[in-house]
DNA sequence: TTGAAAGCGTTACCAC
DNA sequence: GTGGTAACGCTTTCAA
């Protein structure tokens, strides 16, 4: 392996002043500078970055960690922060989380051992004291889509975007509208599902609509099972006329138990998501908007600024807006009951109890 | 910042000492491990992994370079990556490529200076001599997905996989039958599409299916892209009764046109994709699995063996089965010649030329 | 079983 | 401008 020494050697300068050449130092005169250049390329010198690193006192490693990155919200994330560490000198250190204990294993050997210079977390709480154990090492730490610690964050109005989602819902004249979402004590701790419960819960109050604690559904992420709790909610004496799913995907299951119900969409039952990732447009989803790759972008570009050593004095947090994407799979409440279908799991579905 | 200098005066033995316990050398006695130990745990010291490599003379990181990892393919694959990853010391550092000039500066980058101790290149192939360079420099790699080079490789039969799908077709009784894929010449030189064409050239040949270079659609792996060209496809005097396309996500792209053309599927049209993403499932596509976590597994495994220095000393090439996963999309043609549609832009369908 | 000391490849301070 | 040289924090002989 050839070293900076080498390289001095053949260009018969000393290492510092390779090493400025490497830096691009102003103050080397041209020859100098240009016989550096040639001895770099002669001998097909690079630079250790371990060796650099332990010098300067910081690596090169941008951690990012996310849980279950294979979601599709996730992956859009990912690219806003992928978008932005393409310019720069970082490497994106990704750390996938499947299980809660392996969230706490990354946590802890996170602190062990720093393997990245900074941290992005997404959409998953740290384990508790975490990052401020995080913050005496002087590792910066921003949070992208978590609520409620003390550290530079971006988050996104889950509370008003659930708010958006039963409005529209309630101004198409529902109001039997059910909710189907992440359980509140989910073991990751996940809390937008729960933040954008409360804004369904709060704009049916404001709308005076009864709130029915049976028309509300919880479980973990996942297509399949949001299939099942929707179709335990179309089962219902009294279904509702319109469901509100915390997450895209989740969605797509509601409309999967729709279709199982032989129901149409959104004649018979309205269907709004949340996200917005590629594959609703495909399946022509009505959801509610929230800039997930430009949420990787400025997460990043925070964390870039702090391990530059611009951080902020005070954490800053930003918020992202939200908007309601219209499409097709929400309308209207059907305008009168409808006979019993011939379908025999099926009771009779009133629109208006 | 403490070091393993401060760990060693606080536990009274030298740093050589505390060295050992860390990498548990059996050459401690207990008493001593424990006061190390103790040590540790009150000082809350952690190694530094820069200089711990600095002098080992390796990282501990893991690259894998993937080409538009936000398509589903890309996402499984790394899924399996992270996977077999979670359980060795060594951190995943993502490249991703999204453009020829992207994958140029990376590989670039990757030779002037080690980002990684190995490297897992998925899909694309590298810069012509990329490879032999690495090689010199003794960093292991290896390929997944990408064809015709010297390095262990995973793969799978995208030959026979594009036979199998068009084969299934021709059982159906088609004998018009689409393609549509990426182009071979693409700015890429992703390969893995122009081998499941050839394939389903060969197929066509042995069934005795005239060629038709019409049928033949070309462009960017988009389900935008492949939407056009499926209607291109449709639009043709005599428009091919099912579609092959190279890819799940161009296959969605072929519903949608067919959707668009107010096409039943499959009974005017049948389509076939290729991968089985998640998505293919929902969606009810009849398409070739190909078991893109494990290649992600098998891909990683090996580059750990090389990275442990127990690399093959030829380079080995593993090929995963394909199958094919029968969904709803494909069914026979239309038994009999339909009327002209009420639709103007679509020409007479007829089923047999 | 333990410790002292010599690297590992850079950078940066300090003379010249 | 440039060249020594002391860090940076760890692992690993080599002696004891």
């Amino acid at each position: 392996m050839v070293t900076i020494g080498d390289v001095a050697a053949h260009a018969g300068v000393g290492a510092a002043t390779v090493s400025r050449v490497l830096n691009d130092s102003p103050k080397v005169s041209e020859p100098t500078r240009q016989r550096v250049l040639a001895a770099i390329e002669v001998l097909d010198y690079r630079p250790s970055p371990l060796a650099r690193g332990l010098s300067l006192g910081r690596g090169h490693g941008f951690g990012v960690i996310v849980p279950f990155f294979t979601h599709a919200s996730a992956v859009e994330r990912l690219r806003g922060v992928v978008d932005v560490l393409a310019d720069s000198p970082y490497d994106l250190v990704l750390f996938d989380i499947e299980s809660p204990e392996r969230r706490d294993q990354v946590f802890a050997e996170m602190l062990r051992r720093d393997r990245a210079d900074g941290l992005l977390v997404m959409s998953l709480p740290p384990a508790p004291g975490a990052l401020d154990r995080l913050a005496a090492r002087g590792v910066p730490v921003v949070v992208v889509d978590v609520g409620g610690t003390n550290v530079s964050a971006v988050t996104s109005d889950d509370f008003g975007g659930g708010r958006m989602a039963t409005r529209h819902l309630v101004e198409l004249g529902h109001e039997r509208i059910g909710f189907l979402g992440d359980a509140p004590d989910n073991p990751f701790g996940f809390t937008s599902s729960a933040r954008r419960e409360a804004g369904y819960v709060e704009e049916l109050a404001s709308a005076r609509i009864r709130f029915d604690a049976a028309l509300v559904r919880h479980g973990p992420h996942d297509r399949e099972i949001a299939r099942c709790l929707a179709t335990e909610l179309l089962a219902l004496d009294e279904p509702p006329t319109a469901i509100f799913a915390s997450s895209d995907v989740q969605a797509l299951g509601v409309m999967e138990a729709a279709r199982d119900a032989s129901l149409a969409v959104p004649d018979q039952l309205s269907v709004i998501g949340y996200d917005d990732v590629e594959l609703s447009a495909y399946a022509g989803l009505t959801t509610v908007r929230q800039p997930l790759f430009e949420s990787g972008r400025l997460g990043a570009r925070m964390l870039l600024e702090a391990l530059a050593g611009r951080a902020p004095a005070e954490p800053e947090s930003h918020q992202l807006p939200i908007e309601l994407v219209l499409r097709s799979t929400t309308g209207p409440p059907a305008a009168t009951p409808k006979p019993k279908p011939t379908r025999q799991t099926r009771p009779t579905r009133r629109t208006n109890p």
